[in-house]
RNA sequence: GGCGGGUUGCCCGAGCGGCCAAUGGGAGCGGACUGUAAAUCCGCCGGCUUUGCCUUCGAAGGUUCGAAUCCUUCACCCGCCA
């Protein structure tokens, strides 16, 4: 079957079809002229994540090739909640779900071009939902599904067998599919996009727009990204990676990308670069024949940081690795270096006060203070088992209480700090006043 | 409505008056090996002013020299009967 668009042909080849409605007359609408489409955000937390920027970038390519995208945030769906597979969702009040609307728009718009004839729309559906009564609401929408077809969504049936489904939580896909309706009727919208968890949603809304109008409209997902080890993508151990810099910071986020298996690399090329596919094939390749140099990580962290944070930002938390990582000696990093990379990776702070003899409070204590361990009990148990060094030096196995003196202190204030392999933070002296 | 079973540390899950801060598995953390990777092996894994002390075994009371373990009440969950 060939597929007679740019745009597919270009999803196509990155792995990113799952499930569409009508292949063909998709291809053939988005040849024939622009194409509207939109892909929700529904705002369950202040910030979106990694499994969103997927989605994000998916219309972004889109818009790309000149399709015009309707970036939709939930403000009406986030009241409500998607059911989950496990139960029940807490509901977060109006002014919180308000909040985070206005924080997930601002997110969004930096993804998406605002200007010329494709120009982004950026929608809320709690528009056009508030106004509407809960009598027209069951009447015009409601009376157009059958629970009998409801019942069969995989979330559903996995709630029924299990702990049960919340009226709510079931009217969630009445929802998201009237959204798919009024975009249909404001703005010509003929396509939705989203992860392939979201297909029965999406199916929805395509069946509502044909029997209240009387039209074919599109649907569109793309696969679940699964990691080689099984485990979820998009979180760490110390959990979600967040687009907001507040959240995951800037380092901690180039960090992320840094650290990617091999295995997963060509998935991850394919779904978030926007390198061409012959680019991405040659990192695939340079990634095959030498792994220890990580070519296609280092170039997702720069790309992504850089398209996410911005250069700046991305270049802070690759000469902040560099210093870190780098096999040089600390005191020879300029100042300005060694604290800009200690910025990125967090810092503790020492007040002179806490000065006694000139000495600094333990290195236990220290941990805990930039946040490297949760408690003093347990970075004595990371000092003990050799984990933990100072100024890239290791502390030795029973001097996690022993002071440290001040002539530590690189430029007078700062000291590095890490823990393990990989986990560096700083501590700053504060100047004496 | 009646009868019975359950609620244990991040998750699963033993314990059923003192030897219990609580077996085991998973997750996580550290070390070795590496490439800030994977796999593997070893160690750690409630808190603290750490030969000891403090707070945990759904919640609150009680019995006892002593309770996660016994009793009472409450909350929630799960079976069987109606």
């Amino acid at each position: 079957m060939a597929i007679m668009s740019a745009i597919l042909d270009e999803l196509q080849a990155r792995n990113l079809l799952a499930q569409s409605t009508d292949l063909d007359a998709l291809a053939r609408d988005l040849s024939a002229a622009p194409v509207t489409l939109y892909c929700g955000f529904d705002p369950t937390a202040p910030s979106l994540h990694l499994g969103n920027l997927s989605q994000i970038l998916t219309v972004r390519r889109f818009q790309q090739h000149g399709h015009r995208p309707l970036a939709l945030v939930g403000g009406a769906t986030g009241l409500i909640g998607d059911p989950k597979m496990t139960g029940e969702r807490t509901l977060n009040d109006a002014d919180t779900v308000s909040e985070w609307v206005l924080r997930i728009r601002e997110q969004v718009e930096r993804f998406y071009e605002f200007d010329g004839p494709n120009a982004a729309i950026v929608v809320n559906n709690l528009d056009w939902t508030a106004p509407v009564t809960a009598i027209e609401f069951l009447r015009d929408i409601g009376k157009h599904f059958s629970v009998n077809r409801m019942l069969d969504r995989e979330a559903v049936a996995a709630r029924l067998a299990g702990p049960g489904i919340s009226f709510t939580e079931f009217s969630y896909a009445l929802l998201q599919s009237f959204d798919y309706l009024e975009l249909y009727r404001r703005y010509g919208c003929t396509l939705q996009t989203g992860g392939s968890d979201q297909w029965g949603n999406i199916t929805a809304g395509v069946d509502l727009v044909r029997r209240a109008e009387g039209q074919h409209v599109h649907a569109l997902t793309t696969p679940l990204i699964t990691k080689a080890d099984g485990t979820k993508f998009g979180k760490t151990e110390s959990g979600t990676i967040w687009l907001d810099a507040a959240l995951t910071s800037p380092y901690a986020f180039h960090q992320f990308w840094l650290n990617a298996d091999d295995r997963d690399i060509p998935t991850l090329l394919r779904t978030f670069s926007f390198g061409t596919i012959e680019e991405i094939e040659s990192l695939e390749q340079a990634s095959r024949d030498e792994p220890a140099k990580r070519a296609a990580q280092r170039a997702l962290a720069d790309e992504l940081t850089t398209l996410v944070h911005g250069a700046d930002e991305a270049r802070a938390a690759n000469s902040a690795a560099a210093a870190l990582f780098g096999r040089g000696d600390l005191a020879e990093l300029p100042e300005h270096a060694l604290a800009a990379a200690l910025t990125e990776a967090g810092v503790g702070v020492v007040e002179p006060s806490e000065v006694v003899d000139g000495n600094l409070p333990p290195v236990s204590e220290l941990l805990v203070r930039a946040g490297l361990c949760a408690s003093k009990g347990a970075a004595r148990r990371t000092v003990a088992e050799g984990g933990v060094s100072i100024n890239n030096e290791r502390v030795a196995a029973e001097s996690a209480d022993a002071p440290i003196p001040l002539q530590q202190l690189l430029f007078g204030q700062w000291l590095v700090l890490r823990r393990g392999r990989r986990s560096f933070a700083g501590i700053r002296l504060t100047p004496a006043e």
